[in-house]
DNA sequence: GGAGTTGTTGCAATCGATTGCATAAAGGGT
DNA sequence: ACCCTTTATGCAATCGATTGCAACAACTCC
């Protein structure tokens, strides 16, 4: 080995020969590691030095080689060898040292209020399409059900030396996004936002949301509704619960005919006690928006519970579409947000970022659509 | 900076002294920082280097102290020093350097066919929890509709360091079994295997599973059964439709009273296609068995196409148990599968196989069991 | 033909943490 | 007092790729 180290570098004259060198030596390494038994890793991968070698040159040509940013300072002729050597070897490069050296790692960490709730795939999907495009992996992490993780967790991140964040958990007042702030890490909110909106983001109108299917179900006929709240802490909660209200008042409703229960939590359970306590006020609404699609499969158990029928009795709509809602009895009539679309552009806002540190903020809204399906219809008995 | 740099060191009687220094020289640092305004990282995070310099130590003193497996190395009132000066700096080892130093990277990668799939959210959810207990974080990648991808896929993880992988996404005769086999990394299956078992996995007895579907619709009077396979070349379509057959036949079933459809796809929409050609066919089952849920919610659509209702004029079994079909119209009948649990299994044969690189090749599997509910009754009419 | 360009390549420092080895001090035994 | 452990710490190399700078060649221009 000691023999070849010393042999003369940077000659395109003598590169055949070398080749000749460097193939004989490769045997003999292979030879003495199957003859020592495990010299650490059998199947070691090749580094760049290990090309540097074959070609006779030294390793930063090769560096400068097989990086298209650099490729333009090493001879055609020369570039053409290396890569060809690095395709033999089937080298690849170690993202890890160079991370180390140029403070990138191309990881972007993601982290999710729930990775099992529907709502949360396709978004993550879009997420990951754009940034895999750039050559970016994601890094998912489930925060579960205590939010008090969520410093912790991305302060993990950082240290794993993710270049960015995208943030699908952030509550209003999140302290989080002051410390990502002072962080300086670049970051971007998926679905929710923050009350300061002093981070980009990316989520859709919830109001306007709100505002098609109350005038909707008041198209129908309805005069009466209910709302189940999401989380209060959480934007879309918030929102679509402003949302609610004022479209029911834009729609000429009383307040005494818009009936609002708040769930603490987006699960179908939750969304089940809440419409409970909706369905057995003593004039019930014949309409109830959920502010998601999970509490409303609540309503559905809510309404079987105590032997209502949907929409006759009770006419629910959702919000998200979730996937396979149309196959519900009845099929939900819901609000439907492009959750992949909203990953996608979160995923181009961060790439954005990264790439402009110093760029303005930007906010992104996508309008949703209602989707209307079974599980709305007249009111039979006008309260 | 030099001055502080040539101070003594590794002295304890002189370190109240220089505690006072590197304050001076720490207040000094920053106002440098904000006076020349952006060197670089403005918020640049602390290393180990900063830490031995307050502490007055050797920065190989401070990684010692913070690794739980060396800190017997050094004095306790060192090490007890030295954790607080690293505390109050907000240090957090850069996770990268020391990868590339020990050359395990605490990254596990993913491949999964399909993150939309409602099926594999619960699977990556127990993946990455007991992950994350062992420090680990994980890459998932979506490996999409061309299994082509999926080598490369692999090699870019490799590439970026992972110390293992779990492939949810492994067809039959996969190249990339011996791919990873070549590349000695950990590696484990999950919710599918190879054909040679060369490779540890978790999986349930699909079998097993399909013997409790055709036994209960037996027992409720089917004669005639129809099965809807899944993609032949994915072990579970194969040994489903495998354990279909058995099961049919040890209940007394003969070949003509048993029908098969393959599916191309597990997808809703060729459930639909396989179950209309069954359902079309002269002699219809009375039953249909699907291999996946995502199938059967497919039939559901035949069979409302063709005007049929279930499980009056067919009953249906699903498998998987994924969430949110007891919502359906009937309430889908299935083989549950403990995919959490499998999750966990899996990472936990991971890091075995981490731990342990020589040990043997463990074979999880996981017991199903069958949830009846409403897409299963009687046959009205025995054909 | 000498000075100045342009184009290629090598050299060596660097990123931050880890670890085998050397060293120094403290303690123990006779 | 001397030698021999034990214990605690420092030193320097290392992981693999990147990049500013220097060096050298070939070429151009006057």
């Amino acid at each position: 080995m000691a023999s070849v180290k010393g042999a003369p570098a940077g000659c395109y004259a003598r590169c055949r020969a070398l080749e000749h060198w460097d193939d004989l030596r490769v045997v003999q390494k292979n030879r003495t590691v199957t003859g020592k038994g495990a010299r650490s890793a059998p199947a070691s991968r090749p580094t760049i030095k290990d090309v540097a070698e074959r070609c006779g040159v030294h390793p930063s040509t090769v560096s400068r080689a097989l990086s298209p940013a650099m490729s333009h300072l090493v001879a055609p002729d020369v570039a053409k060898r290396i890569r060809a050597a690095a395709a033999a070897l089937g080298y690849q490069p170690n993202v890890t040292a160079a991370g180390l050296r140029t403070g990138r790692s191309g990881l972007i960490g993601v982290l999710a209020p729930d990775i099992a709730d529907p709502g949360f795939p396709p978004i993550l999907s879009g997420v990951t399409e754009t940034l895999a495009a750039e050559g970016y992996a994601t890094i998912v992490v489930d925060v579960g059900p205590d939010p008090s993780r969520e410093r912790e967790l991305v302060d993990r991140l950082i240290a794993r030396g993710v270049d960015g964040l995208v943030l699908a958990t952030v509550v209003l007042n999140d302290p989080v996004v002051g410390h990502c702030l002072a962080a300086s890490i670049p970051v971007v909110l998926v679905n929710r936002s923050d009350s300061a909106r002093k981070l980009p983001a990316v989520v859709t109108d919830d109001e306007a949301g709100m505002r098609l299917a109350v005038d909707h179900l008041v198209g129908l006929g309805h005069r009466r509704l209910g709302h189940i709240a999401g989380p209060q802490d959480v934007s879309t909660g918030a929102l679509r619960r402003a949302g609610f209200k004022a479209a029911a008042a834009r729609a000429g409703l009383s307040a005494q005919n818009t009936l609002i229960e708040t769930a603490r939590a987006y699960t179908r359970d939750e969304g089940r006690l809440a419409a409970l306590r909706l369905i057995d006020r003593e004039r019930p609404p014949t309409a109830i928006v959920a502010a998601n699609d999970l509490l409303a499969l609540g309503i559905y158990d809510a309404i079987g519970e105590r032997g209502l029928k949907c929409p006759s009795d009770v006419s629910v709509v959702g919000h998200n579409d979730m996937p396979y809602v149309d196959m519900l009895s009845p099929p939900l009539t819901t609000v439907r947000i492009a959750q992949r679309e909203m990953g996608n552009q979160a995923a181009r806002l961060l790439l954005d970022a990264i790439a402009a540190p110093a760029a303005r903020r930007e906010r992104v809204v996508l309008e949703p659509v209602l989707i209307v399906r079974g599980s709305t219809g007249k009111p039979e008995r006008i309260p």
